[in-house]
Formats: C-alpha cells, structure tokens, sequence
RNA sequence: UGGGGCGUAGCCAAGUGGUUAAGGCAACGGGUUUUGAUCCCGUCAUUCGUAGGUUCGACUCCUACCGCCCCAGCCA
C-alpha cells in the first residue's frame, strides 16, 4: 500500500482501459481555447488535466484555437493565450493548430452531407427558426426547406461562400430529427453567413462553421483519441458522435465532459472578468486581483503552484465550488518552501538602542531561508537606529506573553536573526503619540541564548534606519466580500470589496531588496509572501505586491 | 415541463455487494520553533439526498420521491 500511488478519475480510467484493449494505441488529447479572451484558473484546470493526461500516458497533446467566431475573437488572445500556457509550464506537440485550419475540409465535409441528403441551406430568418425549433416539452416542425434537393442546397451554400447572400439570410443546416427530445439535434446550424475578417483567415471566407461541426471533426482530424471539455456539453455529445458517424472522417475521437472549476469570492467567466476590466473596477486583465493567469502571476503565484492546486482538483461529473481556502493553501505551501526570507517594516516607528555604538554597523548573516540553510546567507546591517512595526510594540504591560508576544515597555523581545533588545521609554509628542521607542540591547544575544532570567516574549522583524530601502507595499483582500457573488440578489459587481487593493507607502525594507527582481518570490518575515510587481514595480521604485499572508493563529492578538 | 447529468463531513472528494466509509482543504486541541509561519502529533461521517424494497450483508442493486445543474444562439 503505497501513499505514493496517483490519484485517479474517471477519464483516466477510460484512457487505461482504451489502452489496454488496444482501442488506441496511444492517447491523444488537447486544449481548445477560444480566442475571445484571456485564460484563468479555470482553464488552468483543463489545461493540467489534458496536458498531465499526455504525459502520464506518454502520450500527446495539441494545442488548437476554436477559432470560428470572428466576431469575437483577436490574435491577441491567441498571443496571450500561448503566452500562458508557456508560462504555466506546457509544451503542446507538434505545431499549434487552429481550427480555421480546416475551413476548406469542412466546407467540403459540409458538401458531403448535403449531397448524401443529410443537411440543407435553410432560409429560416432567426426568429422563425426559433419558432419552428419548438421548445423543451414541445417538438419541433420541419423547415420549409428541409426537403429541398441537394442541387439546390449546394449551388446556395456557394453562394453563401462567395458572400453572394446577405448575413442572416440563409443558414446550413444539418437534417437530423425535429422530433428529438435533444434540442441540439433538431436540425442545428452548421454554417452561418458572417460578413467579417477572419484574424487568420482575413476576408477569404463568408461563412463560417458552428462550434459543433468544427469541434469534433477537428479532433477527428488531428487524431485526438479523448476530447475532454465541461459538463454544459453533455448535451452536444450526441452531435458530436452523429458528425464523426456521417462524415468521412479519419479517426473517431470521443468526447467526455468533467466539472468545471468553481471558486468561492472569485468569479470565472469570461464574459464577468470581461466586465470587470471593461468597468474599470480593477486595472485590466493582469490586475493582481483578478483570477486569471496573468493577473495570478502578477500577484505572485508560482506556475508550480496553480499547477498543484490543478492536480489536487477532483475530475468529476460534479459541478462543486471550491473553498478558495485550497488555493491559498496551495499557494502558501509553494511560497513556504521556495520564497526567499527578507524583512520589511509596514508601519514603521523608530527603536534607538541607547547602549549600541551610534557609529557602529554590524552585518548580520541571515539564512535565506530558516528551514534550508544551504540557500546561504544574506547580509542584514544592524545598527543603533532601527525602525520596527507601530504593531509589534505597546505601552501596556499588563498584556500576557501569550496573548502578546512583542515588545512591551520594560520586557525583552529578540529582534529577528539580531539581538534580544529591551524597551526602556518612549518619547511622545505633544499630542501624546509615541515618536519614539528607547531601548538597549542585550550583549552577545546574537545567535545566542539570552542570559537566565532574560525572556524574550517573542520574535520581531526589524531594519536599521540608515540601511532600509524605502518601498510601496500593495495588500489585497478578497475583490467580493460575498462568497457567491453571482449568486446573491443583485448584480454581481455589487459585491465588490471596495477595499480590495489597500497601499501602504513609505515602508522600509531591509538593504538587500534594493536588488529585488520581477520574477522573484519572497517572504516578509512575519508577514507574508511578496513579489515585485511587473508592471509599476522597478529597483528604482519598490512596488511589492503581498501575493497572501502568512496563515495566522485564530488566537492572534491584532 | 421533454431530455441529459449530479447528490458521501463546513468545502473538494475516494469508494462499483462484506473495508474501522480513503485523502486534501478548513476547523479545533497538543508538541517543536529566533517567523503567532513552517514542521510534527491528535480530534473531526455509527453514516452516504429521502422513503421503501432485494440480500445473511447495501454508499454500492431495485422502486418511488426530493433537490441542484445543463440544453430552446446563425456563442463556445
């Protein structure tokens, strides 16, 4: 009993079992993103699944852009898109694919069906054909057109091509059953007239296919073996099958649907993501808040950490909503062990140490990482004018050392990877505001043990004054205070957190982030998980962005 | 309402006639700790949407009922 073993689902076990009777010889998969917007964790989800299928069954898998609504998409998702599949750490085999790729096999496969008497140009206006579909309990009526002879639909479908016939004025269709209990299957479109340049194709084609007969048959053409897409296409699967069976196609793919991703406090639709950019609620597709790629990356998610959160996802036929609390877990768990360790005062107040030579500087060597010494060390300048956070002192000592474990006026705290330091006074002004903290060191405290009856009530993060580099600290909280805002009574922008992004200016950070770099992951000690943000962020302006903070006691004194 | 799916803990789930009903997240206790972090240990479903039935035995099979999701774009 290994607890090694990999996790398995229902799709995997189809593959296993297609393999083991020789109904493929290798699996084939891909992910099919529409250029009509940025991709999110949502896709994230699906491009693990069929990217990690390739790979465990050492098989391969495609990338291909649905590409047959012109009307809404733009190369430049198709660069970003690409973009983010690099970046989460996937290589699709062989060249991207595109479904306009196939325009001309499917025009001809179009031909094919009507000159086997399986699909006709109909001239239903939209309307009507909404009229004739029927509804759900009601079946629907055949088109006048549905028995008009294949010469005829032919002739016209290449009227259609040539841009011979206004947009909306004819339509193919294939002849399946108006009787179907399946909508889908009640004569669906597969070509419609678009009068509009294609990002690829430009201006050479007129009309264009349904996702329904460009999906399948591209799969079909591409030698995909399991076409994995979400639940809402469940009812489409038996189209699908009646396309790979009526069409001289080279290889019989099979669609299977799992859940797609939810999670709570966030929303995943593009059309909502769409919404938020165009509302300017947040600052564009990469906003740090934002649940896409690019936006997770800006606020400092690791690839490896989208892609476990992907693998500790269920594949299933459930639509659930997962707690965002597994996410940030898995995000806090990458961070843990690859982030860099630094200090950073967020609300600074002053510590002058009276017993520490004014003209004396100290480079102290603090592991870059406390549980993985062999990341070395980094050099931290100790001096008798510190800065400390406003929080982690307080006049009151009547607070317990478990309820407070910082600096109080007359107790010891250990100044992280420093000394053991005493608060001796403060000085106030007039309005009674503590200006500055007074306090002596303990000697020889560095590294070292405190002498007996000496207790620390905790540890404190710290910078030397003169040292510190001054910096912009960006916190983000949930963008909805609502754990379902689609769901609740109104309009889901409602919902927004109006303090969603707070920015704290003039915070000190420890000398050596001066260096810090885009790319790079730390940890403010105490704190949390910062990055430098990509876009405002530079060596000469310090824009950190806290990707999360570090989990906290329920019991935390605040 | 016709059709297609789905209901196992606060959340995500494994489980396919006999197991003490996995695991992860969250939560809660305790230990370690120069980060109130990490790490470690422990607790957390007498019960699987409900009600019947079959069976020596049911989360697993049958029946009925209840609830949720998807489909009536010339979107994907």
């Amino acid at each position: 009993m290994s607890d090694l073993e990999e996790p398995t689902h229902f799709v995997k076990k189809i593959i296993q079992s297609d393999l083991d009777a020789n109904k493929i010889q290798r699996v084939k998969t891909r992910f099919p993103p529409e250029p009509n917007g940025y991709l999110h964790i949502g896709h994230a989800k699906s491009i693990c699944l069929n990217f990690g299928l390739a790979n465990t069954f050492a098989g391969e898998c495609n990338l291909r852009f649905d590409d047959t609504n012109p009307e809404k998409e733009d190369s430049e998702f198709v660069r970003a898109i690409i973009e983010d599949v690099q970046w989460l750490g996937f290589k699709w085999d062989g060249e991207i694919c595109y479904a306009s790729d196939y325009f001309s096999k499917l025009y001809e496969w179009a031909q094919h069906l009507i000159s086997v008497g399986k699909a006709f140009v109909c001239e239903l206006s939209m309307e009507e054909m909404r009229l004739y579909r029927g509804t759900l309990t009601k079946k629907g009526t055949a088109s006048p057109y549905r028995n008009r002879c294949p010469e005829e639909s032919l002739s016209l479908l290449e009227k259609m091509k040539k841009g011979q016939i206004d947009e909306g004025a004819m339509t193919l269709r294939a002849k399946i059953d108006m009787g179907s209990s399946n909508i889908n299957l009640r004569d669906p479109v597969i070509y419609r007239i678009k009068n509009l340049k294609h990002q690829r194709t430009g201006a050479k084609w007129k009309i264009y296919p349904s996702y329904d007969f460009a999906h399948g048959q591209g799969d079909a053409l591409e030698g995909i073996t399991h076409s994995i897409c979400t639940l809402e296409f469940q009812a489409n699967r038996p189209l699908y099958d009646w396309f790979i069976s009526n069409l001289p196609v080279p290889s019989k793919p099979k669609q299977y649907e799992f859940g797609r991703l939810n999670i709570n406090y966030l929303v995943l639709s593009k059309r909502k993501l769409k919404k938020l950019v165009d509302d300017r609620v947040v600052d564009g597709w990469d906003d740090p808040r934002m649940p896409t790629i690019r936006g997770l990356r800006r606020r400092g998610v690791s690839a490896r950490a989208i892609r476990d959160f992907c693998d500790s996802l269920a594949i299933a036929k459930t639509d659930g909503i997962v707690d965002i609390s597994q996410l940030e877990h898995f995000i806090r768990d990458d961070l843990n062990q690859h982030a860099f360790r630094a200090m950073c005062v967020i609300n600074p107040i002053r510590l002058f140490l009276h017993n520490y030579d004014p003209a004396k500087v100290e480079i102290l060597q603090i592991p870059r990482h406390p549980n993985k010494t062999e990341l070395g060390f980094r050099s931290v300048p100790f001096s008798s004018m510190l800065l400390i956070d406003r929080n982690d002192f307080t006049e009151d000592s009547s607070l317990s050392r478990k309820k407070f474990k910082r600096l109080v006026l007359g107790d010891y705290v250990r100044l992280r990877g420093g000394y053991v330091v005493k608060a001796i006074g403060v000085d106030k002004n007039s309005k009674g505001d503590i200006e500055q903290i007074n306090g002596e060191i303990v000697e020889d405290t560095v590294g070292q043990e405190p002498p007996e009856g000496c207790k620390p009530r905790g540890v404190i993060h710290w910078v030397s004054e003169v040292h510190s580099v001054n910096c912009t600290i960006h916190q983000y909280d949930r963008l909805f205070n609502t754990a379902l805002p689609e769901e609740g009574s109104q309009p889901f922008v409602d919902y927004i957190n109006p303090e969603s992004l707070v920015v704290k200016k003039d915070c000190k950070a420890e000398a050596g982030l001066a260096d810090a770099s885009i790319g790079e992951y730390y940890q403010f000690e105490r704190e949390g998980y910062f990055c430098l943000d990509s876009v405002l962020g530079s060596q000469s302006n310090l824009v950190f962005n806290c990707t999360i903070g570090l989990k906290e006691k329920s019991s935390k004194y605040s």
